[in-house]
DNA sequence: TGATTGACTATGA
DNA sequence: TTCATAGCCAATC
């Protein structure tokens, strides 16, 4: 995909960074903020997922904070179907925090060293 | 049009 | 170490 930063907006590098999180893999909203060049506007990431609940191929539950707790977890429906599908993909929960969180940590930056923007 | 909000983070006391 | 505060900036009210 050729993106340029010009004709996609913020939402839409957001979908296109957490597309690209594979499974039983997390990633902070912070670390897709200063990928696609936003700073520190991890808020902004935050509130693109709210809207990526209507896209059903974003998996928002991989996007935790930057220690690994899940705080979007109420935007699911449900409690526990955040974690609930982080553990179907083999990545350990325990009060609503991600265990091993370094070692499930994927970062955009690191993985995608060539920006596909 | 202006103020407020938010699934965050970094920094300083 | 814990708590409070200040930036972040698009979407909503």
């Amino acid at each position: 995909m050729n993106y340029s930063d010009q004709t996609l907006g913020f939402f839409d590098k957001v979908y296109a960074v957490v597309r690209q999180i594979p499974e039983g893999r997390v990633t902070t909203y912070g670390d897709i903020a200063r990928y696609i060049g936003s700073g520190g506007s991890s808020r902004m990431v935050g509130w693109a997922m709210n809207g990526a609940g209507r896209f059903p191929d974003i998996p928002a539950h991989r996007v935790v904070n930057r220690v690994g707790l899940l705080t979007g977890k109420m935007h699911f429906g449900s409690t526990i179907a955040m974690e609930q599908m982080l553990e179907n993909e083999g990545v350990e929960i325990k009060n609503d925090k991600v265990l091993h969180f370094k070692k499930h940590i994927w970062v955009p930056m690191l993985e995608l060293k060539e920006n596909p923007f």
